[in-house]
DNA sequence: TTGACTTCCCTACTGGTATTAGGTTTTCTT
DNA sequence: AAGAAAACCTAATACCAGTAGGGAAGTCAA
């Protein structure tokens, strides 16, 4: 093979560069981000960074992209119990995205607020939020089916009503109490109780639907 | 008077540095205010403005104390509307501090985020934070006076979920829309809505409450 | 093994930043 | 007009991001 140890040192380097990056923003802020103070943890001069990565903000976009990434991830074992009960998927899945939001706040401070003067993500590393937001959607939609939500509830409106629910709750965290752990979190606690609020707030009308796979009534009509 | 027009010119230029940073903070980004880029905009050289902040982070501070007074004095007007029906004021009062919100992106920002490394606001530049917090609590438990709204949404959890649904709305029109107008964003259109959902949770129980100072019967609950 | 090629890392440099030290000029009061 | 205080300056320190260009080391084909 023949770049194959190159290659493979070379994405070693790169993933210990975004890891020190982390490292060195939690410890110092988001936005106070230092190639010198990455390159002399990593042990090498600033100038050699940049054959790694074309700029500082090239790495703000990795790490953007890794936080998508993940945070889309932790969703993916909840996606299973969509079909039994919606909405017990849903609270777990946002219980496990609000614990990582809080698990990772560097990254979280990366997708839920706009902290680095200059950094717009690029698309390809907005992708993943596409399709997280597009998770959601499938996913109110699946309680609308299940009769546990009323259709506007996965409507545009429904879904930024909820995703901005659900970034308060981890921005007031964030903003307050940084430092917290999920449980004891003043906002984080307030999760299962923010999800019964969107429910309620939606609930189907009496009588309406529980339309379930058989009956022909009305379709999912996902978007 | 000594010192009158000597105090009232270190004002003038007091003003004028923070209502250059801002400018400054508009246009580069909250993290990226420069006292080098103040003062060329002031017209003086880069150590002068040390006669009139201690630091960097001082000026934040005095942004920071700016907007808390600012973003609680939109609240004043609404007041008066408690006494008669709570629910319409806390809907007229929040539509209000929201549009203050998007009016002054770069305030908001530093009132709902933490975007500066380092900066965290003084005791002192946090009292109105205090203030606020203290009317919020005072209109929920008008609304519950008035049998709006139950009991618990004027407990701490009630509050705390109430700060964070609005901090969501505004966090994630700032991250997404930064630059949108109050009435056309995607989630401060949401404003209403997300005052509706949370008296739909806090909904008082059926015959419950109503104690309120004259009225027998019950207060709108329009829902 | 040698030569060519590529990757990596370096030093040196440019032009920017916040902040301090210390001196000069302006302004106001007496 | 003299003196004091405030305002402003230049000079310097110690950082920072990013570029230019050169040397060393690894890797390939012959």
């Amino acid at each position: 093979m023949r770049d194959d140890r190159r290659l493979r040192r070379r994405t070693e380097t790169v993933q210990e560069i975004l890891d020190t990056a982390i490292e060195v923003m939690a410890e110092e802020g988001v936005a106070a981000l230092s190639m010198a103070e990455v390159a002399r943890r990593v042990g090498v001069r600033p100038p050699s960074l940049y054959q790694y990565f074309q700029s500082k903000m090239a790495i703000y976009d990795r790490l953007f992209e890794r936080g998508m990434r993940e945070s889309v991830g932790i969703l993916e074992p909840y996606r299973a119990g969509l079909a039994e009960d919606p909405r017990a998927a849903i609270t777990a899945g946002q219980q496990a995205a609000i614990a990582w939001a809080m698990a990772n706040p560097v990254l979280a401070q990366l997708l839920y607020w706009r902290p680095v003067p200059g950094f717009e993500p690029t698309p390809q590393a907005f992708e993943p939020a596409v399709r997280q937001l597009e998770l959601l959607r499938a996913a109110l939609q699946a309680a609308v089916h299940a009769g546990q939500l009323a259709p506007a509830a996965a409507g545009d409106e429904g879904v930024d009503l909820y995703t901005a629910l659900m970034s308060g709750v981890i921005s007031q965290q964030l903003a307050n109490e940084p430092s917290a752990q999920v449980e004891e979190g003043r906002f984080t606690r307030l999760t299962q109780t923010a999800v019964d609020m969107f429910f309620r707030f939606y609930a189907p009308e009496e009588g309406e639907s529980v339309d379930s796979d058989l009956c022909p009534g009305r379709a999912p009509a996902a978007d």
